[in-house]
DNA sequence: CAAGTGCATACTACTGAGTATGTTGTTGAC
DNA sequence: GTCAACAACATACTCAGTAGTATGCACTTG
């Protein structure tokens, strides 16, 4: 377990804020073109405030990317292990997740960005670990799906198909979101939900038996 | 038609070029992480033939990008008046997509983070203009596949489903190609071909009769 | 041979990451 | 109750990188 956060505050106001309005910054205009003092002027404070918790403008990304991915696992796990056939679990692990991306859209889209990011120079061999690590719970997480994907081909409620380019797939469509998704003004929980379900359904429909 | 080209080479050694340089750096470290510097140097060059050619880096991106799109439409139109039903032609349509996806993956990897751009705060009005332009056309090639959706349910090849919404999966299973996909050393046409397929299939089974 | 093309070279001006240092509260030891 | 240590920032720098410009120079073309 690698550590950049430098320090967390007990009062829970501080690094907080700092990390939901860095991942509000790095959606809007990715991790490059967001510059620190843009994150600080954003949260009406100056650059000395994140250098304080965070000891580079990477260390910061990996940190939101990290909380993106335990969002992702909190959302996930938990449905994982309802009753059900392959098949039921997995469109509730694909609708929780669909729910995760728009509720969380800022974290979820650091977290997209850091797909790209495997090949980065990564300065510093601390940075190349943190990074590795960020890639390893991403593969876990990916693996989740592979894994009922599997479960539902054996029992016999999903078709005999590639597990690996299937699961591309269906995940593909739904990180999509993080694309095309923007929340409108007057959106309520059950707007999302509908629109988490009709996204599943296609994609269950399509490795169903 | 805006023209941001200062020049067209007549010989084809110039321009495309450029282009080609820097649709790779563009994919492999985004637009601001990308310097002229890095596309010259790449080129085995110097900023001074990049800026004789494109008025700024912005005007740079904006060409590559309408290449990834033109590229895309070559690929999908001419099959899109094939013979059949709604369903046969858009499964031949999605196959040309992900085939152009691979194919072409630096290009398509700048029109994905073209869609990034449309809040983009492009300083020229000519600019704020050409990316109008390329969101414009974007908004047609995703037209095509909306309306042979919409074809196959009206001859009952497809489910009667939410159009607007089950194109943006399935494109969006077909673009994170390019998030994911990378040519291996010794692959083939034919391995592309065979992977196009899964994920093709997939989608089309999520949504026929 | 004059005008323009196709670059390279050599600048400028600015942004932006990271640092060094100051300043104000807070906390715990005695 | 005081004082030293430290947390939580703000301020004021440095310096490398980078977009864009100005200019020079060989080579081609009408």
């Amino acid at each position: 377990m690698i550590e950049n956060r430098r320090q967390v505050r007990t009062d829970g106001t501080g690094n907080a804020d700092i990390l939901e309005t860095a991942a509000q910054c790095f959606m809007e205009q990715g991790f490059s073109a967001t510059s620190i003092d843009d994150v600080a002027r954003r949260l009406g404070a100056t650059k000395g405030r994140i250098y304080h918790y965070y000891s580079s403008k990477t260390d910061l990304f990996f940190d939101v990317h990290r909380e993106g991915l335990e969002r992702l696992f909190q959302a996930v796990e938990p449905v994982m292990g309802i009753e059900g056939s392959g098949v039921v679990r997995l469109r509730a692990m694909l609708t929780a997740h669909a729910m995760a991306m728009m509720t969380n859209a800022a974290f979820e889209a650091v977290v997209v960005q850091g797909v790209h990011m495997h090949r980065m120079a990564a300065t510093t061999p601390d940075q190349r670990r943190t990074l590795d690590d960020l890639i390893a719970i991403r593969r876990r997480f990916e693996g989740l799906f592979k894994q009922v994907l599997q479960e539902g081909v054996d029992d016999g409620s999903i078709r005999n198909i590639d597990i690996s380019i299937s699961a591309k797939a269906m995940l593909g469509a739904i990180n999509w979101l993080s694309v095309w998704y923007r929340p409108a003004s007057d959106e309520t929980e059950m707007d999302r939900q509908m629109l988490a379900e009709r996204i599943v359904t296609t994609q269950i429909d399509g490795v169903r038996s």
